[in-house]
This record gives C-alpha cells, structure tokens and sequence, in this order.
DNA sequence: GTAATTGCAAAAAGTTTGCAATTCG
DNA sequence: CGAATTGCAAACTTTTTGCAATTAC
C-alpha cells in the first residue's frame, strides 16, 4: 500500500468524520482536492481488505465506512440512520462461542437497529 | 399485508433456504412460477419494514435475507461466504447496554467475520 | 369496490473496470 | 525504473419506480 495524497486526504475525512458512505466521503475529500469517485472506491476496498476500515449498512440499505481503529459495535437508528458507537464488551463470549463452533473469528460487529434517544423523544410528541 | 401467491412462493422458499440473495429468491421462485424481479425486491422491502425477515451482507458486499423467526446472528465465512447461524446469548447483555444509553432496541444482529471449519482447513493444506 | 399488488420496461443508484497517464518508492 | 495508483468514461450490478392491469379482501 503506497502513500498517495489521494489515500491521506480519504483517511483524513474519515478520522474526522466516522460512518461516512463512499459518496459522503467523494463530497468531503473534494472540498479541498479533486479526487476521482472511483479512486474513492477503490480505496475504501483496498482498505477494508486489509483491515483498515469497517463497513456498516444501515437499514436503508447505505453502506458506511470507518477507520477499524477499535472494536465496532453500533447503535443504528432505524428513524434517522444515525450510527453510534458503543465499547464492545462483548468479545470475550463471542469469541468462545466461535471456538466451540470451530470458526477461526478474525472480526465482529454488532448491530443494535432501534431509536435513538432524540427519534424517541420526538416520536412521542407525535404519536 | 394481503395474502398473494408470489408472496407465499417467496416465503415459502425463505422457510426452505436460508439466507439468499434476491437473485437466489428470485430464481428458486422462478423455478415453480413465473414471479417478477421487481416484485421479490417489493416484497422483500415490505417484510423487512415489518420485521418478517432479517438482512445481513456477506464481505463481498451482497445482501441475503432470512425469516426472523428467532435471533439472529451469524457467522459469516470470508472465503466462501457462507452464513451460518448461531444462537445469540447475548441478547440480556445488549440490552443492558442500550438501556443505559438510552437507546431503544428494536433488534439486534452480531455477525462475526471469519473462516468456517472447512475454508480453515483447506486454507492449512495449501498455505 | 377499492386499495394493495403485480408485471413490464425503463430509470436510478451504487460500484466496478479498462486503459492510458501519472506518481510513489 | 517498475509497480501501484489515478482520472476518466463506460459498463455492470443491484435496486427502485411509473404505470396500467390484476387481484385479494
């Protein structure tokens, strides 16, 4: 993997700016470079073939990227598509499950799909 | 939700095969009646809006679907992309944890990523 | 009857690819 | 220099949509 400004100014929106889909982080990159849809696409899949960053899908189907920095778990609002990040604390059972059912795990992610806090205020104001 | 045969058809063949694509639905429907690409994708988003099936994507980017009948999580093989599934124990826990960030869970999937018992094996014999 | 559903064709959205030019190490 | 990467345009895949005809309740 080489150094490109291309790579840097992608890795640098998505240090800032987590749970980006690949058009968020073409629109980001491009407020300071050009920089080619299709070389933000291939990025993001060198990346996350080697384990640099973590895909995520929300319910309407959009998948966004973060940098794999630490664990990934995530609280994924089904009303706004918000994605927030929890510790995963979960490793350790999850980790014994897989060798009880001889699966060599090399990475998880947990998906909680629900309201958020601010969706579920306004949801009762409504209803 | 009205009760219509192309509807049956595609439950009829989630309760069979697990995990499909639409392609998968669409063919093995195909195979009995004639139904409509547009219709299995209709039919799949209208389910999945009511919770009757369950959506996870394989690392190579492809959406498969399942009945949610119980819980769901999986493992999800890198190599040959097979999801199996496991039986999650985890269930108490999440919640707990989206209790205390006040974030109200609907549904949960943990899919960890790795090699099945068979892509392991075959991966020792030739590496 | 009427609202939901379907098939068909066409469009939209998301992602990948071929190729020549460029750039990093 | 040589391999990896880029931009551009075009292709491909996946999913959605408009519309008229049909069907379930």
């Amino acid at each position: 993997m080489r150094n490109t400004k291309q790579r840097e100014a992608i890795i640098e929106v998505l240090k800032n700016g987590d749970h980006l889909s690949a058009e968020d982080i073409y629109s980001k990159v491009n407020e300071t470079m050009k920089v080619d849809l299709s070389t933000v696409y291939r990025n993001l899949n060198i990346m996350y073939n080697n384990g640099k960053i973590v895909k995520v899908t929300t319910s309407d189907g959009v998948n966004k990227f973060c940098l794999s920095i630490r664990h990934h778990s995530h609280l994924i609002c089904l009303k706004c598509n918000k994605i927030y990040e929890i510790p995963c604390c979960l490793s350790n059972e999850l980790h014994e499950i897989c060798n009880k059912m001889e699966f060599d795990d090399r990475e998880h992610n947990i998906n909680v799909y629900g309201y958020c806090k601010e969706c579920s205020k306004k949801m009762k104001g409504k209803d």
